[in-house]
DNA sequence: TGTTAGCACTTGGGCATGTTGAGTGCTAAG
DNA sequence: CTTAGCACTCAACATGCCCAAGTGCTAACA
């Protein structure tokens, strides 16, 4: 028996049952495709990638699936990547276009991605390792409530209501606020954790315990600003692609919910800068994302986007679509 | 026969399905409840119901299940709010505790209340009617970009990047921000449209062009940070509760998605300040939400909290919930 | 050694049929 | 107006049957 018989069976096999959503049996692969033996000969070679626990038979006498290691393999081995349609490539050029809020373009670039895809888009925050302080604010709205601002060059706006622990005199925080601009504008918003404290330090004694709480303030806003959000869209596509098969959707729904997990997931997954990274059914580190696979990839300097959607996905478009986002992202992020 | 044996026995009808989510008999209702008459009497009330088109029979032998009528008249006229648990009333009391971002406040409340609820909660951003302007940035991201930050005393940061026809100055751009901050801070952000112009019009020639395309950027600020986005949590109860029941949810998801749509469902929904409003299936201006039932009340001054679930839901606790997360929400955004 | 044809065997799905029980509507009597 | 009784309906379930798809195996073949 060949081996590059084998794989192309294995690749058969994965096609048919993305497109249909049906075991495929040895008859009807032979009829599609025309690799040049019989059903019999198919049939022989279908026994060896099961044994192998490639494929599987869901009963008796039915057509085999692949199984998360037959996709695995697939994905690996034997699929390329397909170029986008004409009409995708446009999508993306208009739908990127008009320079925005960084809010607005993550959030179109989710919607863009899931209707590509028709699965749920999934965007991490850019990192903002190399953002720089662009301004700093800080408003009083109460007496012992300050809210601190914290714009980065990149675009993104931070923002924090803090408590002091006494009153807070307008001057007083204004006085700060120089202070701080002139510190620490122009720092990577990265070594701020560094920096502040010798900037409380060289405050008035009168003014440092204000100015710890600022401290502290503006350090949590960039962490939070990080990366340490998510943005996603096409949620309704779950029910959607399973109409007639049943991915339970409820745990799905669950880990989606959950910022925390996902970013789990999505940082868990490799960073391979040229490829895709794809996590197939229980090669997932969630329980609820058993049947599910994630197709994902780094963009600008180390987020993630990707998708979420069954295993029995077509992973060479979706892949695809995935990187030329990404790649897109990355430029326009980038300029 | 007695009217107030029919509302009893709508009533009646009315728990039993949403407790067992099964079409109720007449012999069952008898067993269950105390109604001091016998199973055929219930079937000649329950017979004129269904000509009153308040229930209806899913097929011949079966028992009979609200219709969206019926449903409304038990909420209009039938039940009587249940009142919350001493442990929600504790959850609420806890988990809104703590001040903090106002959207910190937001993503909390939705997550209380749809995990005391069961129901997908949505909460729209606080109209900001009465805000004032706190404060103004203008933040030059590229020779021809401003990041425009507006600040009102709320809490709310709303930003927005511009495109400004040519190449701007940073020392313009501080000029700009003196006068606009000193020509409308303290002003209501629903005045804005009315204050902008004029004070563009104050500008020195040579600057007026940039004020304009800063104007506009401000305006834009003001309406869209005024109720223009909601925040939800708990789209995986839709999958739960709806194990064996199909709800059909697809339809759901993409309304949940479109924030358009509910922006839309949630204004046209009466405001009685006093009380919760519902919207039982077809009443619903979308047609996706057909199955859906929403229960939601204003709060603050005038933006909605709600959540959003299958006809057959348990109204009375569910609108007793709703009802003491708005009063919460209200009282610690007032204060 | 790998391929193929043929064949017996397995099994889920579709279909027709029968049975059951919950629930109804109606009627006549209280 | 209420109630007991009864005939009737019909979804849900069960049973049995057949069919088609698909398999694994064996023996012949190149």
């Amino acid at each position: 028996m060949s081996e590059p018989r084998k794989l192309e069976v294995l690749r058969a096999i994965v096609e048919d049952y993305v497109h249909s959503r049906e075991p495929v049996g040895s008859k009807a692969l032979v009829e599609r495709h025309h690799l040049g033996v019989s059903s019999a000969t198919i049939r022989n070679d279908m026994a060896v990638l099961e044994e192998e626990g490639l494929i599987a038979a869901p009963h008796t006498s039915a057509g085999r699936i692949p199984t998360d290691k037959g996709y695995r393999l697939f994905v690996d081995r034997i699929s390329q990547v397909k170029p986008l349609s004409a009409a995708e490539r446009r999508a993306i050029h208009s739908l990127l276009e008009g320079p925005d809020d960084l809010d607005d373009i993550l959030e179109r670039t989710v919607r863009l991605l899931s209707q590509l895809t028709n699965q749920v888009a999934v965007v991490q925050y850019p990192h903002s390792n190399r953002a720089l302080v662009r301004h700093v604010e800080f408003v009083l709205l109460a007496p012992k409530q300050v809210l601190v601002v914290l714009i980065a060059d990149t675009g993104s706006v931070g923002q924090k209501v803090i408590e002091a622990g006494s009153d807070v005199s307008n001057e007083a925080l204004m006085a700060l606020r120089s202070r701080f601009l002139g510190s620490i504008a122009g720092t990577q918003l990265a070594l701020l954790p560094q920096v502040l404290p010798s900037v409380v330090a060289l405050c008035p004694p009168d003014l440092r315990g204000l100015a710890q709480h600022l401290a502290h303030g503006l350090q949590a806003l960039s962490d939070t600003s990080r990366e340490e959000r998510i943005v996603m869209a096409g949620t309704a596509n779950l029910a959607r692609s399973n109409v007639d098969f049943p991915l339970s959707i409820g745990p799905v729904l669950e880990a989606l919910e959950e910022q925390v997990v996902m970013l789990r997931l999505l940082s868990d997954m490799g960073d391979d800068p040229r490829g895709v990274t794809v996590s197939i059914g229980r090669e997932n580190p969630y329980d609820g994302l058993a049947e599910a696979s994630v197709v994902a990839t780094g963009y600008g300097s180390g987020a993630k986007v990707g998708i979420l959607g069954p295993t029995r996905m077509d992973y060479p478009t979706t892949m695809a679509a995935v990187r030329a986002v990404a790649r897109y992202l990355s430029r326009i992020l980038g300029g």
